[in-house]
DNA sequence: TTGACCCATCAGCCGCTGCTGACATATCCT
DNA sequence: AGGATATGTCAGCAGCGGCTGATGGGTCAA
């Protein structure tokens, strides 16, 4: 229960949404983020560090292109935030 | 996708969530919940009125004791509130 | 190696939000 | 009518959280 207040405080932001809807089909790197909210780098990648501490998201390197860090959900995680919000509501 | 954040920044709130959680077995009054969760009646009240604004919670007054306003959930929009949070998440 | 690029971290500021105290309103009881 | 109970409303304050600017690290190309 306090997992999935958690969870909606951190959807609960519009940046934060969006990037977890931007990464439903695929990974993605910060600066694609950054252009896609019309906000800075730093910004995202705070928003990125929160969603990296609950959980949700992993950081990887890019294999071609070494400056670019690349997020991914960990779909086992979203899936259990999904049912926590989902029972919440229940 | 909007409606999803502002669900969620409802419910990520402490407060709201136990109010919302509180109101699945059937509908209570503000007392009960300000004893539920240890606040005071107008904080309660101020809450009840955000999750009414959202059209999450509707008010009728209890027909033995007027001097009670009993808050029940709608159900139809809570359920479309759980749907909206499960396709941010897809 | 030097510079450019991409990202992370930190301190600081500012706006939003929840809580409180005071007051108003509505209903019931005597 | 008058008091008690239950709730709503409002201004004010304190704390949290997001945005910014500056700085540093890590990687690649020339």
């Amino acid at each position: 229960m306090s997992r999935a207040v958690d969870v909606a405080r951190l959807i609960g932001d519009r940046s934060r949404a969006t990037i977890l809807a931007m990464l439903a089909d695929g990974p993605h790197c910060v600066c694609e983020f950054a252009t896609a909210l019309g906000a800075r780098e730093n910004n995202v990648s705070n928003h990125l560090a929160r969603l990296r501490q609950a959980g949700l998201v992993r950081s990887t390197r890019h294999e071609a292109n070494g400056r670019l860090q690349y997020y991914e959900r960990d779909e086992a995680a979203v899936e259990a935030a999904r049912t926590a919000l989902s029972t919440l509501l229940r």
